[in-house]
DNA sequence: TTCACAGGTCAACGGTGTTGTCATAAGGTG
DNA sequence: CACCTTATGACAACACCGTTGACCTGTGAA
């Protein structure tokens, strides 16, 4: 068995299929995010999507080795759209948060394909530009290559990990949000003060609370942390400097 | 067709399966979580864990409604895995840092019961015992309700949403996790300069650095800030006080 | 000792990812 | 324009999955 999957460049012919749709890896991919969108993220297998682009699932292994590399290109895909119309203003904690929200904005207006692909190392192109960027943004900024690594990691952890968070919830079926957010009233804030002082005594914050997230705060703490250690690394480097 | 699922007080009839295994919800749940130990995440499924069990799959549905039942019941035994043997010092930041650790770590350790859990409310025993003793931990070091709840949010939402994002690598199949692993070298290390300065530059640094997790950074970070917060709060106090 | 029925077993349904084999039309060549 | 190669889509099969309805049987109360 030669290879399988053949690279888009070197495709020659373009057959179309049964019902008369040329496949592509773009076409593939939009119709997989699509699918996911509007049908949610169950809704995303090899078959349906064959049964989506009106073709066998079996020619999408010639584009894809599996379904994990289908998610790759998704995710990647993702993180172009949440660029795309992005422009630095040259203020390093300003672009960072911009970046930072769009992230998570994009995350829970694409919250199943967000879920699906949050964790995951692409190494594809938009992937790596969104990389150089920020690793930019933070170098230019005056951060010695060490720590703008750090700060970067962090960044984008927090971003992501946030972002599959509260997009989570937002991709459940309604019912079943509905009965999560009434776990906090219906549960928690009836538990007796002998037996849960505490939950008791704060069960009408708990319940105000848990509804929002926590991201904007937390990514304003990482900022500023970061600003502090810059301040650091310059006051050092004016020591050692002459 | 009436309730499928006997609450395990209701249950009279011990009735042995057919290789000589009396059922019952703990037991299910042990085991379940004992093939994820052993064989990984993938490892877990209704059939393979019927065959663990030494029954048939079908009869776990008059335990458990369906999957996510169970996932939850598992997520809940997590929880409270997490917490015994954990013992407060007093020093309410030591206190939420170790249980902080603890919660990744145990996420981690059950991947799957934990992108499900992540976004999800079980209001089982357990997951009530852990709001209450973080709530405790922090009322008791002073922090007034409103303020508790909030940091109490933020603590548990980056637990679970660092939970969450770290183990789901772990969850993935195997070829997948390793060829995650490659890409920071294989891919990002090999940029040439011309075209992406800022990674050529820092290649090395993301090499090691995006093998760890940024939560114990995160974390630290979390709880600085709440420090800080807790002194503004007395000195308010003591200004208002008299 | 009887006997209702709880709690097992069994078989089936419709789904899944993936692969080996086959048919056919696309597109270069004479 | 006809031919031929072969790229590429279709088909069928495999082994798995969660879930359910019908059935059988041993438990434990009467």
């Amino acid at each position: 068995m030669s290879e399988r999957v053949v690279p888009a460049t070197a495709r020659q012919r373009r057959r179309p299929t049964k019902q008369g749709v040329v496949l592509s890896g773009e076409l593939i991919v939009e119709t997989a995010m699509r699918l996911i969108e509007e049908h949610g993220a169950d809704a995303l297998s090899v078959r349906r999507l064959g049964r989506a682009l009106g073709a066998d699932p079996s020619p999408l292994y010639r584009y894809f080795r599996h379904t994990d590399e289908l998610m790759l290109a998704i995710a990647d895909e993702l993180i172009g759209r949440t660029l795309r119309g992005w422009r630095p203003t040259g203020d390093w904690r300003a672009d960072l948060r911009e970046l930072g929200l769009r992230m998570h904005a994009g995350a829970l207006a694409h919250p199943r394909a967000a879920t699906l692909s949050a964790h995951r190392v692409t190494g594809r192109t938009y992937e790596i530009q969104a990389v150089e960027t920020i690793l930019g943004i933070l170098r230019n900024a005056g951060f010695p290559d060490a720590e703008a690594v750090r700060v970067y990691h962090a960044f984008v952890d927090q971003a992501l990990a946030y972002g599959a968070l509260d997009s989570a919830s937002t991709a459940l079926p309604k019912p079943a949000r509905d009965a999560e957010a009434d776990v906090w009233r219906a549960t928690y804030a009836r538990l007796p003060a002998t037996s849960h002082p505490h939950i008791a005594a704060t069960a009408r914050h708990l319940v105000a609370s848990m509804r929002n997230s926590s991201y904007p705060a937390a990514l304003d703490l990482l900022l500023t942390a970061a600003e502090a250690r810059l301040a650091q690394s310059r006051a050092g480097k004016r020591l050692v400097g002459d």
